[in-house]
RNA sequence: GCGGCCGUAGUUCAGUUGGUAGAACUCCAGAUUGUGAUUCUGGCUGUCGCGGGUUCGAGUCCCGUCGGUCGCCCCA
């Protein structure tokens, strides 16, 4: 084995002098990324498919951005919250440029500048890989896949219902119920409003809000220390007994008509971090409560207008794949598993080009044909066919020349014999076709 | 940024009070050259994460570092 390959790479500090960070090439990817083997990347493309077919059943259409955004998008006009674990750096050209952390703003961009090109609402949905560079730990990487659904140009509750509807349709694709979640919806103007009436300054609000998000899972006694005198109001609050928020109301009715009642409940614990919401929002936990929020998101009325000066109201949400991943695999739903070819070849060596032509024209039939280049023994292909997972080995022996085709399952191990003939022009003709084999091999 | 645990073959791991390494599976090649789930035989790979220290001697003890993992911070 060859001595680890040894790179540096010079990393350049705004404030230090130039830091030397080497790179041990040791087959593992970087810190926080992933590698998606073929068993884990079908089970991601099971995921993706939930989440299109959602999308595509809620009448959303499906739109993409760069990967690579202007560091002052985030920087600027979102919340901050975000900007500390941004993986930014600056580009051969000196641009101070940022890998998108979230869709928001993004959306938010594209929207702005060519929404009069499209009828409101709009409703967009993206699955963008996003990164942020922090520390690994359970369920979150420096790099996830992330579902967005956004409603742009709605300021009816509606919207909101509409998107925890899809929100519940994607989850039930992948096999998860109200039994396994929960939708907590709350009203961040609710808070807005009541903070208001509780003596709490306009620039303050934002501050108190973000320390109800962290106090959440706080004991009693750190909340009277960190709220002071809003305390007893505050857990009022928390216990529903002094909330009512007539958009929470109006949400969790279209969202019951829609079929999901059973899916939500009314939590004003939820405030969601990112400063940029304004209205509803909402998160969707596993309801044994272990995991972090399967998915969040909520209304945005002001965030357009900050970046892109167009005063459009929207609401959205997002929803990872590490942490759905983990919920289902916690709940010991199967995904999908990686496919390889269906029909496999075996062919004697003689008949190598035979087995070509034929391999050939079933792809181009469409169907997924595989074959062993090395043309190794028989019995060494047929192992190969069942290793890769093929239903089906055609095989091509000495009885090629007569016109006959062996056909076996190979589950069942049962065979049976097939024909071939050249058509008129020049096709290989089989008979039965390959949609019939089923049939043929009983 | 802080703390707990961990780091041995491709993978999962074992390795006894410190005496320079093993198993299973996988992979590759075979077992009268045309029929594969089992079986048998043989083969491959590790600077025991990296660096330093203690010691006659370190996979084993100590320190550092990198990485993994879990938690805190924070949060999609």
């Amino acid at each position: 084995m060859s001595p680890p390959l040894e790179i540096t790479h010079p990393r350049r500090s705004l404030d230090g002098p130039l830091r030397i960070r080497s790179v041990r090439m040791t087959g593992q990817p970087l810190p926080g990324f992933r590698d998606f083997f073929p068993p884990e990347h079908a089970a991601l493309r099971g995921i993706f498919q939930a989440w299109r077919e959602a999308s595509r059943c809620g009448g959303f259409t499906e739109y993409e951005g760069p990967e690579l955004e202007s560091l002052e998008l985030y920087t600027e006009k979102s919340g901050d919250e975000i900007v500390g674990q941004l993986y930014h750096f600056t580009d051969k050209g000196d641009r101070q440029v940022a890998l998108r952390p979230e869709m928001t703003p993004t959306l938010a961009r594209m929207v702005a500048s060519q929404h009069r090109n499209y009828r409101k609402p709009i409703k967009w949905f993206s699955v963008p890989r996003l990164f942020r560079y922090e520390r690994p730990q359970k369920g979150r990487h420096r790099e996830h896949y992330q579902w967005n659904c956004d409603i742009v140009g709605e300021k009816s509750p509606m919207a909101e219902a509409e998107l925890i509807g899809v929100l519940c349709l994607g989850l039930s694709l992948l096999g998860l119920g109200p039994k396994d979640v929960v939708v907590k919806v709350s009203d961040r103007s609710w808070w807005d409003a009541f903070l208001e009436k509780q003596g709490v300054g306009e620039t303050e609000r934002p501050t108190v809000l973000r320390t109800l998000d962290r106090l959440e899972s706080a004991t009693t006694e750190q909340r009277r220390e960190k709220l002071g005198a809003l305390a007893g109001a505050v857990e009022a609050v928390w216990e529903g007994k002094s909330a009512d928020s007539e958009a929470v109301g109006q949400v969790r009715k279209g969202v019951e008509a829609l079929g999901y009642g059973d899916w939500c409940e009314t939590d004003y614990r939820v405030v969601r971090g990112l400063a940029y919401y304004t209205g509803v929002v909402f998160e969707v936990h596993d309801r044994a409560g272990k995991l972090r929020a399967v998915a969040g998101g909520g209304r945005y009325d002001d965030l357009l207008k900050r970046l892109g000066g167009e005063d459009l109201p929207a609401v959205g949400f997002g929803m990872g794949d590490a942490v759905l991943a983990e919920l289902l695999r916690e709940k010991k739903i199967t995904m999908p598993q990686a496919a390889g070819a269906e029909i496999f070849i075996v062919a004697e060596a003689k008949e190598q080009e035979m087995a070509l032509q034929i391999t050939g024209q079933l792809r181009r039939s469409g169907f997924s044909v595989d074959f062993d280049p090395g043309a190794g023994k028989w019995g060494k292909q047929l192992e190969m066919a069942e290793a890769k997972g093929a239903r089906w080995a055609l095989l091509v022996g000495r009885e090629v020349g007569e016109g006959r085709l062996g056909l076996k399952e190979l589950a069942s191990r049962k065979q049976s014999e097939i024909r071939w003939k050249s058509g008129t022009d020049g096709k290989i003709c089989l008979e039965p076709t390959p949609g019939e084999w089923a049939k043929v091999c009983i």
